[in-house]
DNA sequence: CGAAGTTTTCAAATATTCTTGAAATCAATG
DNA sequence: CATTGATTTCAAGAATATTTGAAAACTTCG
């Protein structure tokens, strides 16, 4: 078992925790030892991205496959992935969907071989911005039409007059302003090809 | 079905859907009457940060007390919370020492009363500032320390000097240059007593 | 069109995360 | 300092989310 995946998430029956521990980097002949260091930090640097990933809400394995892609730097086909994470096929394919999907990865084809391969986006600010643009819509957008219409609603309301329903209803609109106000100023810094985020940054560091 | 919790996700054994229905909201006397309609606008709330909550990897019930807190403008009291989020005991005191942790609650007392009392941060911009300063000390700024040390360790790699090498590190460098900027950003802005990001926004929103 | 190679789907299995509830701890009170 | 009321803890249970694997559906090629 020389190509572990950077986490073994996955209990094996037995007690050989340090299995895959120190006896698959120094074999090989120069050009596998000069990369064995290189392939080690990339499984760290997985590691971390899918940790990192996890606690935000996505999916271990997503964030898992973009790491590899990212850090590889090249196109890659299923097959290649799902060795090197040890995940299975249908997994890998889930998870390239969602990853087009958000637009940080995309599709390729290498002439004469009939496999689709992907690669992730490599400017770091564009993607940013590809993940903060995908975010927005699937998240950020509802809640703010939900809001709305629910300040509506509230102010509708016919049986309270009071102060209270008064209180309420600036809460939602405080909320639903603040929020709003931030999909707005997202719209541009990320509509301009990816490099909006960067220049905001850099406008903002100036700033203060 | 008036006062169950915004969200059921319990499913009680029998298929009583309705079980802990009509009976305790609507009993009392005029006043009550006038709530039903705020009652049933805060649940909407509730239901839709918890469910944003969730997907941004906040535990569900976490969000909803805070949405509860929130939304409410008040402060209350654990069986308060419990009894109109139908969650345990055990769960709302986790809860709330989360909501704490992360500084948008806090806990007050009332006199001659031996209860702790929470209240949730009003302001939403504060609020939005103390959230991002959570989780950027909880997640973000040990990413940017991992980056860094897997960075360095790439560096010493002795066996391998060549463009591949170099590419790899220049990746690292690049994604944790981008994130330590957006942590060094955040630092300015959260910093001044919640205020800044409003600052910020508005800077961003006349710039370009 | 049929065979071979590839990808997608999705129900079942697995793993993870969240919730509960009751005992333990803590705090105020007389 | 014992009692009562309130809160915290945490192991077990429940619910949710993720992964698998094998069958179905495509696709390309001969």
């Amino acid at each position: 078992m020389s190509t572990a995946a950077p986490t073994p998430r996955k209990s094996s029956s037995g007690p050989d925790g340090l299995a895959v521990s120190g006896s698959e980097l120094p074999i090989g002949n120069s050009p596998t030892a000069a990369l064995d260091g290189l392939e080690h930090s990339r499984d760290t640097f997985i590691t971390h991205w899918a940790e990192m990933g996890s606690s935000w809400g996505v999916p271990r394995s997503v964030a898992e496959v973009h790491a590899l892609l990212f850090i590889e730097g090249r196109a890659m086909c299923a097959d290649e992935i799902m060795e090197r994470l040890q995940v299975s096929r249908g997994s890998v394919s889930m998870t390239l969907r969602t990853l087009s999907e958000w637009g940080i990865v995309t599709k390729t084809h290498q002439r004469g071989d009939r496999k689709e391969y992907f690669e992730a986006e490599q400017d770091v600010w564009n993607l940013l911005s590809l993940i903060v643009r995908a975010r927005k819509r699937r998240e950020l957008e509802p809640l703010l039409a939900a809001l709305d219409e629910t300040r509506h609603a509230a102010n509708g309301e016919t049986t309270a007059s009071d102060a209270e329903l008064k209180a309420h209803i600036a809460r939602l609109d405080s909320m639903h302003d603040a929020l709003q106000r931030l999909d707005r100023l997202s719209d541009r810094f990320i509509g301009r090809g990816g490099k909006g985020l960067d220049v905001a940054v850099r406008v903002l560091s100036s700033f203060l």
